[in-house]
DNA sequence: TTTAGCACTCAATTCGTTTGAGTGCTAACT
DNA sequence: AGTTAGCACTCAAACGAATTGAGTGCTAAA
């Protein structure tokens, strides 16, 4: 018996992350022998074997048939990620591709972070994640209206998150472009940082009295209002890189493999994974059944928020099986973060020629 | 031999015809015996054998293997396609459908073409593609600042299609309201309807001079003006049901199915496919080596530009099995782009209360 | 030109055999 | 106590022979 059931001694440590390793590289059950040669170990297998079998009652570790070696089980994975993982350190040529790739795209959150999913992807070979969560209140800071022709003109959103919506609205009666001025400064005075739920008749009435005589726009207008505020707040998730999911061979059971795909599609479950973590700033990983979306049972979740001002504007991640090389993929999601939320501290944005004052 | 190389008899496009249609359905090779049931034919099945390896001949249907039956040749699709296929009427409930889903998505193009994607996946049961094709020469035919705060305002650019693209500005020297309405004045006087490459220096210092004291803006501004061009001009393919694939035996092989996975990511085939056909406004059907993208050998792309004014400004299309059920998706398609098409005339955007005047 | 009949082909299925990596256990050893 | 050598045991995977059956091509008669 364990000397204490939840201590491992150093060497049922050393087993396990062993184990963990190399079942992370190579996908199969590792067996006793290949552990002592692995891990430089000074005993025989047949006291390997003893460990394993205590580690196995433990929970630690599984084994898929009577006659196979040992993987490890989710539980082991938890216990290996908190407290055995080692430290991955980029190399230089890593870090100078996401600043270069970064860099370029510099602009729009949801562009800088499809790009940050995108890089995830290539640097770890699993699929990368770039979510933005939907807020739950959403607002608008600024409106703008953009006169086009009498027929149409163009409303733009300003969100308090930062983000920008348009839309295109056409109006049957001749407009002007005073007309479109005016609404904007209407708007602007009387919807400003109004979630949608705030704005209610006796609001939308006044709006309408302000409009005196082109009152007649106001109805419509409220209705794409309301359109851009669920659009804002209907979160998006971007996957890059499904594909590389297919060079490990858990995914090689296609109906699995499907399933995953239309979460993905789907979107929601994500959604809901990361606003339930979200308030965390820190790295969440999920590991199989801990992500309680039954269809990545056999895969694991590493996504980190990207926070300013205390506020959560999104979300990068890589989703892969559950034998994924945590240590790079923490590392790689730590690089890729730090490089975002320097970027949207928008700190030399303009200052083409000059260098950016670090 | 048959009566002119070239010609085929009645009875073998009856035999044809079942063929196809049969190995569309079942997606195994199809005997000679199937046919007298599936067709109602008053002949033998060795008459048909006969019949069959004369098509063989020609070039219209090819055995797996000798013990097998017969199965269409991309020539035999391409016959199919041409020739033998059948209307297919959508059911009164699926134009419902489009109509309703389509409807409520109003607004901006790329949003109602990714929702047509969602609906041709949905109702082909296949994966669908929505496409915004590289036009070559884009312009802005508007421009419009929105001041945010002393540090940071937005430009936006209503594009020559239509499309409007934002970008936060962030400037290191103060800034006020009044600049960003004479920047977006100036703008509007010298940049309109210029394609990149005749944004040339004598215009840009000209746009310097006008803006006097703060022409120091004008250099960043550019870039972000040339940003938004290429944005604009780089094309988008968003896919949708990309996991309905793998319910045909064909994607089964997953080494192929995730080159074509990769290819859909990559995004540059697909849109040089559309870019090439894109000039035709009529529905193409691309079977197998058709489409010169090697891993679509065993698929099939079958898409339709939406066109406005002779303008094309989208596609939207189906990408499925070689065996795929051309006749649905040939319905499907022209059902979604005669909706958008009417989304896009703007007729009865703001008239809510109203009816559509149709 | 069509058709019945028959020999032939060949992928797919089935089933028994072999192989080998890996284990658990026991008894000796330190 | 803990460790180790040795050995019997297990079981998935790989292999291969035999069987099956759908479907063909051919031939000779109608």
């Amino acid at each position: 018996m364990a000397k204490k059931s939840g201590e491992l001694s150093e060497r049922k440590k050393q087993i396990l992350k062993a184990i963990v390793n190399a079942h992370i590289e190579g996908g199969e059950p590792v067996g006793s022998k290949s552990i002592l040669q692995s891990a430089g170990m000074n005993c025989s297998s047949a006291t390997i074997r003893n460990e394993m079998a205590e580690l196995e009652e433990m929970g630690y570790l599984e084994q898929p048939h009577a006659s196979a070696g040992r993987v490890p089980s989710e539980l082991g994975y938890r216990f290996y990620v908190d407290s055995l993982i080692e430290h991955y350190a980029m190399t230089t040529q890593e870090i100078a591709q996401i600043n270069n790739l970064l860099r370029v795209k510099m602009g729009e959150l949801d562009q800088i972070l499809s790009a940050a999913s995108h890089l995830a992807s290539s640097l770890t070979n699993y699929t990368g994640i770039a979510i933005q969560p939907r807020s739950g209140s959403v607002s608008i800071s600024k409106f703008e209206g953009i006169f086009l022709d009498p027929a149409h003109f163009i409303l733009v959103a300003v969100s308090s998150t930062g983000t920008v919506k348009t839309k295109h609205i056409h109006t049957e009666f001749p407009l002007e472009e005073p007309t479109v001025a005016k609404l904007t400064q209407v708007l602007n005075e009387t919807l400003v940082n109004l979630p949608a739920e705030r704005i209610t008749l006796p609001i939308i009435m006044d709006l309408e009295s302000r409009m005196g005589a082109e009152s007649g726009m106001v109805g419509p207008v409220i209705k794409v209002i309301y359109d851009l505020l669920s659009d804002l707040d209907s979160g998006a998730v971007s996957v890059s890189g499904i594909d590389q999911l297919l060079q490990y061979p858990e995914y090689s059971d296609t109906s699995q493999f499907r399933a995953l795909l239309g979460a993905l599609e789907k979107k929601d479950d994500i959604l809901d994974l990361v606003s339930t973590k979200g308030n965390e700033s820190d790295i969440s990983v999920l590991i199989g059944s801990e992500s309680s979306v039954k269809v990545m049972n056999n895969s694991a979740l590493v996504f980190k928020p990207i926070v300013k001002d205390g506020k959560t504007l999104g979300a990068i991640g890589v989703l892969g099986p559950r034998r994924m090389d945590y240590a790079r993929v923490l590392a790689t999601l730590e690089g890729l973060s730090g490089n975002i939320e320097n970027l949207i501290q928008p700190n030399q944005q303009i200052t083409d020629g000059g260098k950016p004052n670090g």
